[in-house]
DNA sequence: TAGATTGTTAATCGATTAACAATC
DNA sequence: TAGATTGTTAATCGATTAACAATC
């Protein structure tokens, strides 16, 4: 496979590629309001970063700003939803239609943002063959066929934890290789698969502990 | 302030932090299996991190390890719960009841691993006096009233983007100093209030960058 | 040309990890 | 004592950021 027009085999680290998605977003509210040039610096302060590291994350996309000038939203949101592979139609299932599973097929966010809920699945009789905003629920049961009938990679998993890694090994095996999971569970998969974990409770915990360091500043402060 | 007893005002660092979520997590697992000590082998390979690191992590806490024995599960998950400052109880307020709200309210993690969700709050008239899971969701309106008589200094947020910065200006003249966001905007805030935020759809952004990676990745291998 | 802003360099900072002395 | 495992050191790695030459 050569390379000579197009860069997006240089490695882009992982903490661009986090930020990248949010550049997204800032640009297609930007888009909305008509802007059609940004600065780096304008582009940084709405993300909330600096504008060093906003220029240096685009560099790894390669050359799209203009000296003197700034970047075009258009380009600048075509390039960056390329390089995350969002211009390709990504089908989606979710595994586990419970209270969070329902909320989360129900998010307008992941259609507007380049994802299709394909198919929703769970292991509940009661829930199976129900519709949930346009969609049957699917017995697990079926998992690898729903897979192959919609030609599905990425997989949401909002099962119980108990449950969570026996559904990813089937997912594996059917050919799904990125998990995005909410079960607060270590997921155990081959090099190939990626998962992106997703700890509600983590994250009150970690503002926990800056409650307690703030308590303890302010009591220093007061003494 | 002396601290000439606890090492706890010793920074430590946010990578650190986060996985202490993550060991409370498996030390929990390990409690409910009666296993009374583990090694930072066994507890590493648990939450899916390198023993060196974790050791590392932990010697922020103090010294709560026996050389050649290992760490007694029920003294390491009393210092890092005390270290996360979730032995102290901690009143959390929800915003925003709609979809994602509703889901956030029903998840049991939350009140297992030290959070009460005390308040939940709402702007739609169809919604507020009704009941979710034992709560009466309250007025937008009461939002200063609510936070003051629980002493909520933790808010979730999952409102529409539209309303997230306002609501947040009032929660943090209300006394809020920590806020889960879930909203995929940039809140801005004060120096002393610490902002989490949770975007969805980025994480599959990220998913789906690795996606193209591999997809081209095995485009080469197969040529 | 003059002003503005990018893309890149290099210094700095923080996090990771192998290795091992300390010690149970 | 012998074996095991911690806590810490120091080397390495990756990410951040200020500064500025390149250039629109």
């Amino acid at each position: 496979m050569t390379a000579d027009c197009r860069p997006s085999e240089a490695r882009v680290p992982d903490a661009t590629v986090a930020r990248l998605a949010t550049y997204l977003r800032v640009l297609g509210v930007l888009r909305e309001r008509a802007v059609t040039t940004v600065s780096s610096e304008e582009l940084a302060t709405a993300a909330g970063v600096n504008s060093a590291k906003l220029r240096k994350d685009l560099s790894y996309l390669g050359s799209y700003g203009i000296r003197g000038v700034g970047y075009h939203v258009s380009t600048l949101t075509d390039e960056i939803a390329r390089t995350l592979g969002i211009t390709v139609h990504r089908s989606v299932a979710l595994i586990g239609v419970g209270n969070l599973g329902q909320a989360l097929a129900g998010y307008n966010g992941f259609a507007s943002r380049g994802f299709e809920i394909a198919a929703l699945l769970d292991a509940d009789p009661a829930r199976i063959g129900s519709m949930i905003l346009g969609h049957v629920v699917r017995d697990i049961a079926d998992l690898e066929e729903v897979v192959a009938e919609h030609g599905i990679t990425i997989a949401v998993l909002a099962t119980p934890a108990s449950v969570a890694q026996d559904v990813t090994d089937r997912l594996v095996v059917a050919g799904v290789t990125s998990i995005l999971n909410f079960a607060p569970v270590l997921l155990t998969v081959p090099s190939h698969v990626d998962v992106r974990k997703v700890d509600l409770a983590a994250e009150l915990q970690i503002l926990s502990f800056h409650e307690t360091r703030k308590a303890a500043a302010a009591l220093a402060e007061a003494q």
